[in-house]
RNA sequence: GGCCCGUUCGUCUAUCGGCUAGGACGCCAGGUUUUCAUCCUGGUAAGAGGGGUUCGAUUCCCCUACGGGCUACCA
């Protein structure tokens, strides 16, 4: 086996990747760049019934925006594809048929209806069916079946699937990066099917031959899969291959209440469960993904990897290289974590700090043009930008934040016009619009310092004069410094809106 | 039901036998901003329960409880 490090990101294509998968996928991602080794690509659609076209391309697209493409697969670097199972299912019956022929495995002609309805008797008399050594030998297959009647079955070409023969006692030691030690009695194990009767491997079959043949190094993946790994282990076994190493990730667990994540919490508690927008073709209902939620791929990642994982000192915001320069599976840790949606939104209230004005204005630019028919220079938005940006989240916060630097305001907050216009407002402001006619510079500080002065002169409070001033420049009581303002608008516009909330409060 | 995994502030987590149990989010209070937010400072708040082992257990072992996963010809 290669001593290279290679690992796989093997999700199934049945719909969406939600945010579980992406951070499933960022793990595997780390681990590689960490060891200097290959990040694989591998799609698992050996279920045909489940299978949706256009969810290949999402995954993709997914791990591009979060920027953590893969090294190898489908359509990139294929050195040992292809890379989606559906493409490689003859090489699976050949390795079924290696199971049989070491009798490691054997063909069952039971039907789904017999299996179910045994389930269903079972039940009923408050036991559990197993299809295991408690009764393969009383079932329909090729271990209680004469030799001849098994062959006429076969070329009848009668349906069969293809189990594996568990071990009866034997006490199995595995061993799992994360979790340590663990032991199984196979006595418990059920004949899992390999291969299905419409041709195709299942899970369990086209797993363990292609981290073979693709040479994978360590399997990082869902801890729901922790239970099959006692039947992976022994696979690797029955063919005699050197087990790669296996790590099981804990779940991400629904904000409030119990269980997984799932896309109804997302919907519920208004967040998005997935990376990216996407339409379900049977319902045409659109689920929001992160990226139109307006985060940053950045902010994103930063808080998947902290979900369930820490650097082993106090940092939290860390950038891919910091996050790949830490990352250790021993420091991750091993029970399930709730998804928190503020955390996320501080993550990327951080990440908005990081961002340049230059990329901030850019990305700002295309919103503002659907709030306002009105042209303005780049320069002044940046400047808005500039001033608005500590306190935003998102870029889309820009304008709820400061439309009132590209539009007067034409309605008036109530509860801000009840504090801060009284009585003799009008009068106050009437007396503020001569006084501000007269000023020639409307530079922020030097307008401070003369307003300042005016309202001493006059013998008023700040607040009588600075409240109303806000209240009529912005529609409320909120924002920036309000004499950078008055400097961004300019004075027309600030003796304009002056007058309108005079004659309108 | 059976099998497996887990359990530290409300949440994400640190601690790998010596603890005044640390950090972050949230929340609360104060300060800054004569607005709001940001920001700064401070505060609130935790070892599931019971047995062992040990000079000493959050840390190791067992039991119970609780949580999670699996139990398909799905992955």
């Amino acid at each position: 086996m290669s001593q290279k490090t290679r690992v796989r990101f093997a999700p199934s294509p049945t719909g969406p990747l939600h945010i579980g998968g992406v951070r499933t996928a960022l793990y595997n991602y780390l681990f590689a760049k960490k060891n200097n080794g290959t990040f694989i690509l591998r799609i698992e659609d050996t279920d045909q019934k489940r299978y949706v076209p256009k969810a290949e391309q999402y995954i993709i697209d997914s791990l591009n925006w979060a920027g953590i493409p893969f090294d190898e697969g489908p359509g990139k670097n294929e050195m040992l594809g292809p890379y989606r199972q559906s493409e490689r299912k003859e090489l699976y019956r050949q390795y079924a048929q290696e199971l049989i022929d070491k009798d490691k495995a054997y063909y069952a002609f039971d039907t789904s209806e017999d299996l179910d309805r045994y389930r269903n008797e079972y039940q009923e008399a408050g036991k559990t069916f197993i299809y295991n050594w408690h009764n393969r030998e009383k079932l329909n297959n090729s271990l209680s079946l004469d030799e001849n009647i098994v062959k006429q079955k076969l070329e009848a070409g009668e349906a069969y699937v293809i189990r594996f023969k568990t071990p009866l006692n034997d006490t199995l030691e595995l061993y799992d990066l994360i979790r340590g030690e663990m032991r199984i009695d196979t006595h418990t194990l059920d004949d899992k099917v390999l291969f299905k009767s419409d041709g195709m491997p299942t899970y369990h079959l086209a797993n363990i031959v292609d981290d073979h043949l693709m040479e994978i190094s360590h399997v990082i993946r869902g801890e729901e899969w922790l239970p099959s790994l006692a039947l992976h282990h022994l696979l690797y076994e029955a063919f005699n291959w050197e087990a790669p190493k296996f790590a099981h990730l804990p779940l991400i667990l629904k904000p409030v209440g119990k269980g997984k994540l799932s896309k109804r919490d997302g919907d519920q508690l208004g967040f998005p469960v997935f990376p990216l927008n996407y339409t379900d073709e049977k319902t045409g209902e659109t689920s929001q993904g992160y990226r139109e939620a307006g985060y940053f791929p950045e902010a994103f990642v930063n808080m998947l990897a902290l979900l369930g994982w820490n650097p082993g000192d106090e940092r939290e915001v860390m950038g891919l290289e910091d996050l790949i320069a830490a990352f250790d599976l021993e420091n991750v840790s091993k029970s399930g974590a709730k998804f928190d949606i503020e955390k996320t939104k501080w993550f990327q209230h951080q990440y908005m700090q990081k961002q340049s004005l230059e990329e901030l204005t850019q990305a700002f630019l295309p919103i503002l043009k659907e709030k306002t028919d009105k042209i303005f220079e780049t320069a002044y938005v940046s400047k808005v930008i500039g001033l608005l940006q500590e306190r935003a989240i998102f870029v889309a916060d820009f304008w709820e934040l400061g439309s009132y630097f590209f539009k007067a305001p034409d309605t008036f907050d109530e509860k801000a016009v009840k504090k801060a216009w009284k009585e003799d407002t009008t009068e106050i402001v009437s007396n503020l619009l001569i006084f501000l006619q007269e000023q020639t510079d409307f530079t922020s500080s030097i307008l401070e310092e003369n307003v300042k002065a005016w309202i001493q002169s006059q013998e008023l409070g700040f607040g009588r004069v600075l409240m109303p001033l806000r209240l009529s420049l912005v529609g409320s009581m909120q924002g920036p410094h309000v004499f950078d303002i008055m400097e961004m608008i300019g004075k027309e516009a600030t003796l304009k809106r002056l007058q309108y909330a005079s004659a309108n409060i």
